[in-house]
DNA sequence: ATGAAAGCGCTAACAG
DNA sequence: CTGTTAGCGCTTTCAT
């Protein structure tokens, strides 16, 4: 257990040279003498030096770090975002500083404290269900340090945004559905107060319009978890024989609603065809394999990190915001026919 | 966009008094009169003073990060391990700086000595599969940084460690098999030259000896995959008319085989019980829900943060390497009786 | 071509 | 009780 790691003065020290001259060696300044430079560089190597990144960061006013903060990181779609934001800050010379607010307002504003104390260069932020204030993210854009909302973007704050194509999503899917000959097609939604219950009843309709169906309400039904489906397993079951399709706005309700079909005889997709949305790793698993809407987290992640990589590193073009709209695509499985 | 952060400096430069002074009531220094404390308490607030976390991280020689390097994100195991390490690293003012390896040793390597450049306090690492070399993790212990091992752990470094006791947990899934009445139990296994492999095997050998049992080797098949399950598809069938159990290494494993059964009029848990291993979220939505063994990811970031930060605040205390095992529990779900 | 000095923001030993 | 000074590790004028 060496307590210290060599600096640039421990060089210098040993070589009879200041500290300046180590520095410039190291960092190939024309003034230097090729000799000078090799020596430095040779020993500097020999001996491991590596450069003390807080002190650069202090010196230079930047830690090349990205403060993230996510609502919970055990989701498959969030740590999708979070992997293709690693992959990509990896990749440009940033590292990711993360946190988890776990859907709690208070500590989503420590957690922005603690990222803004580090200094970190932006902020990618996914707010939590809780949050109604958004002081905390005023302060950091206040501070210089720009914010990047995915996912659960923030209205109030005018910045760069990357979001999923809700409404797009949903009308793939229930397209897909009345191509495959459906024509009565029950919808399990979220409520229509959240955005996504919202957008993709939307975009339900949509296809349906086009098709010139016509929208049944009594098909449309408010139910967006397993447990939902089981408790409402009667009124779904009465519903089956005058449907053909149904498309669910996640998979686990997806998957659920085709469980109890079958146990009632339906046969999936012969008599029903189902249509999830998330494709989370439970889609291919089941039985049939479920047809879903891909949601891209991965792609969602490496886009926020070069929405912010590319404004950190144009300073001074004044960028306008942007509003990235990542367009889920159908992902086709043995749920549909 | 203001450009800078308000610092110590200019407090004391507006409040005309020195920047230790300021430091010092900041941090409710004994020696500071109880007005000048109060002035620039106050002081301090209005302008919504905050360290710099980067020169306190310098001056004290100490960054309050821990750095973690895990093979992929996207995986419910090392999401749950990530999601318990945040929660217990914040709760005792640590932050995270979370590289993914991405089972690519020479990524491992960079993640390793960025996090070391960083000067994190100590390292969580979950050793690549494609690890060989551990020169990049020794460096790091030679420069003072302590190691927490976890799940994949390196077996050349002392070091403390938290893995999952896979013995307990496969002889607890096999006892519970043979106390729903199961006599001949298939065992479907990852190859012995893992460790996983080996020791879930020899789990399952050891909850057959214990109950007088013998173990009949056509009964355990090499087979981790879904995929692997419907390649042999065939075998599996002309061996369930004999068997009343399945043990299987992993939950996706478990249910491949399920399905496989289920297609070919068996029913589960009455013809054949079976149990997985693992328990991600896959494991609730089967028809029947799956009884598995839970790994417990989050308790094992837990105690791996735990281990690390007793270490770090025990620095003089010369504490001997401990190897945290958790063992896993039994879910009984309605796969089995 | 090299060195001395100042400073990034903060703290702590030492003076007074 | 408060200020001065030095220094954490590094870069960058400004001298020489």
């Amino acid at each position: 257990m060496k307590p210290a790691h060599i600096t640039i003065k421990d060089i210098a020290r040993i070589l009879g040279v200041s500290p300046s001259t180590v520095s410039r060696a190291l960092k190939d300044h024309p003034d230097i003498s090729e000799e000078t430079r090799n020596l430095v560089k040779s020993f500097a190597e020999k001996v491991k030096y590596r450069p003390n990144a807080l002190a650069l960061s202090l010196r230079k006013q930047k830690t090349n770090t990205l403060g993230l903060i996510i609502p919970e990181i055990v989701h498959h779609f969030f740590s999708s975002v979070i992997s293709g934001m690693e992959d990509l800050a990896y990749g440009e010379g940033y590292h990711m500083m993360i946190c988890q607010s776990n859907e709690n307002y208070y500590r989503e504003v420590i957690n922005t404290q603690a990222l803004l104390d580090h200094r970190v260069d932006g902020l990618l932020v996914s707010v939590s269900k809780t949050t109604r204030d958004y002081k905390h993210l005023h302060n950091a854009i206040e501070n210089g340090i720009p914010i990047v909302f995915f996912d659960r973007i923030c209205n109030e704050i005018d910045s760069d945004r990357v979001i999923t194509d809700d409404f797009e999503g949903a009308r793939i899917a229930t397209t897909h559905l009345i191509e495959c000959g459906a024509r009565k097609i029950l919808h399990l939604s979220a409520p229509r107060h959240l955005l996504i219950g919202l957008r993709r009843y939307e975009g339900y309709c949509q296809a349906l319009k086009n098709h010139n169906i016509d929208i049944d309400e009594k098909l449309v039904l408010k139910c967006d978890t397993r447990e939902e489906v089981m408790t409402m397993r009667q009124h779904l079951l009465s519903l089956a024989p005058e449907i053909d399709g149904i498309f669910a706005v996640n998979d686990s309700t997806a998957i659920a609603a085709m469980q109890v079909l079958q146990e009632n005889g339906y046969k999936i997709p012969d008599d029903i065809s189902v249509v999830g949305f998330g494709d989370g790793p439970i889609a291919t698993i089941t039985s049939p394999p479920l047809s879903t809407v891909e949601q891209k987290g991965y792609e969602i992640g490496r886009e926020a990190v070069r929405l912010l990589i590319q404004r950190l590193e144009n300073p001074t073009v004044q960028l306008g915001f942007q509003t990235k709209i990542v367009t889920p695509t159908l992902k086709k499985r043995q749920s549909t026919r």
